[in-house]
Formats: structure tokens, C-alpha cells, sequence
DNA sequence: CAGTCGATTCACT
DNA sequence: GTGAATCGACTGA
């Protein structure tokens, strides 16, 4: 178990950017999510930008609804939705209030509170995989949508927090399309990650659903 | 109000 | 590599 002296929130003026320059700068940087058992802390290894309601992949496209408000909301806050009737998957809202992007945690290495993670995760072969997509980044950390709009930059002790810290620097950060996203015909090279990095989820373009009989 | 499908994962071949 | 699991949000009629 890796210590993690400094649990400092990351400032909320870091999220008020354009994701494209947060998306890249969020690699490396550490997650904290507070349990009543103990804390996790996840070290970003993977990410996704979602460009507001121009980016025809994003929730955001078709303007507000009851699941994504909170991608309008202010910098900082965390958006979780659920999906394929059994996952959640977590963002963290970027921008100017109003503006709908935000950056989707899609890999990350567990540095504590490993053996909570384990439980989560029972089908993980290894620690590499307990948070090597985003579902399962999610499912390791204890995501759910009870935790849509928890605001992660929060002096007062939130379930989840982004520290301060450094990020991986530039020459390590490695860039393509976006995993899985149906709408944008993988033009925009939206996901980076951590150059050789074994917690990185593979890659995979959108495939649409086979129709059912 | 019924039909469609997803920013996925897992078991199995 | 292929298909099932599983349900809520969204769409269009």
C-alpha cells in the first residue's frame, strides 16, 4: 500500500478549463473515495473528454434531462450514470457552469485500500484489473448514482475527492478515439492515457447492438 | 406508451 | 471472438 501524505481537494478553478486541457492533466492525479470501511485512493490512469452539447457522443448532445443535469451544473461535481441495465460509470464535470462537458474515469491503479476494492470486485484475475475500465472503476470504488452531484473539490470531507498532486508529464500522455462511442465515428481523439501503463483498458470502436429476436 | 439501445463486463467457445 | 445479462432513459408515434 502506497501512502498518500496529502489529501488536499484539488481547487475548483482546475475543472473551470476546457476539458480538452483537464482531460490530459487529470493522468496521475489521485482519487479519494471515503468509505464507511475506509478509503480508496486511485491513481488516474485513463480518461475520456465529452465536449458539451456540440459532441454528438456525448449525454449532453440532446440538451438537459433528468440523468445528465448535473453535467450542466458547476466545475468540480461528480456525474454518474448507470447503464447496460448493471454498470455505473463516473465523470467529473469541467468547464463554465452551463457549459455540459465533463471527463469520464475510465482506468485507474489502486494505491490503498486495495483490499476493499477486492471485494467489490470479486471476478478481478489481479489488482491491474480492479479498475481497468470504467464500469469497474466504478464497481471497485463504490460509484453509484447516489453520488451524482457530490462535489469532489469539497473542503468538508466528500465521499470523493481529487487531489492535489502532480500530473504524468506531457511526453507520457498518450492519446486516440474514444472507447465505444456510438455517435461520433471515432473522429474526435478524445481518450488519453498513460503511455505502457497495465491498468489501461483496451481499446474498442462502437459496435452497434445486434437486434433482438 | 412501446420499442430501442447503451461512454460495459463476463462467461464461454 | 461471440453473445448474454439487465433496466432505465430516451425517442418518436
Amino acid at each position: 500500500m502506497i501512502a498518500t501524505p496529502d489529501r488536499t481537494p484539488l481547487a475548483r478553478e482546475f475543472f473551470d478549463r476546457p476539458v480538452l486541457d483537464v482531460a490530459p492533466d487529470l493522468l496521475g492525479r489521485v482519487l479519494v473515495r471515503t468509505t464507511p470501511d475506509g478509503p480508496i485512493a486511485l491513481r488516474i490512469t485513463e480518461v475520456e473528454a465529452y465536449d458539451g452539447e456540440n459532441d454528438p457522443g456525448s449525454h449532453a448532445f440532446r440538451g438537459r434531462t433528468a440523468r445528465n443535469g448535473v453535467m450542466f451544473g458547476p466545475p468540480g461535481h461528480v456525474y454518474v450514470y448507470f447503464t447496460y441495465g448493471m454498470w455505473h460509470c463516473m465523470n467529473l464535470v469541467c468547464g463554465p457552469e452551463g457549459l455540459a462537458s465533463a471527463v469520464l474515469l475510465r482506468a485507474g491503479e489502486v494505491i490503498e485500500g486495495a483490499e476493499l476494492a477486492r471485494k467489490r470486485r470479486i471476478s478481478a484475475r489481479n489488482d491491474k484489473e480492479l479498475a481497468k475500465g470504467p464500469a469497474r472503476l466504478a464497481t471497485a470504488l463504490d460509484v453509484d448514482r447516489a453520488l451524482d452531484g457530490t462535489d469532489a473539490c469539497s473542503p468538508a470531507d466528500p465521499p470523493l475527492t481529487v487531489l492535489t498532486g502532480t500530473s504524468v508529464h506531457s511526453d507520457q500522455v498518450r492519446n486516440g478515439p474514444r472507447t465505444g462511442v456510438a455517435g461520433d465515428g471515432g473522429v474526435h481523439p478524445w481518450r488519453f492515457w498513460i503511455a505502457d501503463d497495465p491498468t489501461v483498458s483496451p481499446y474498442r470502436a462502437h459496435v452497434p447492438r445486434r437486434r433482438r429476436t
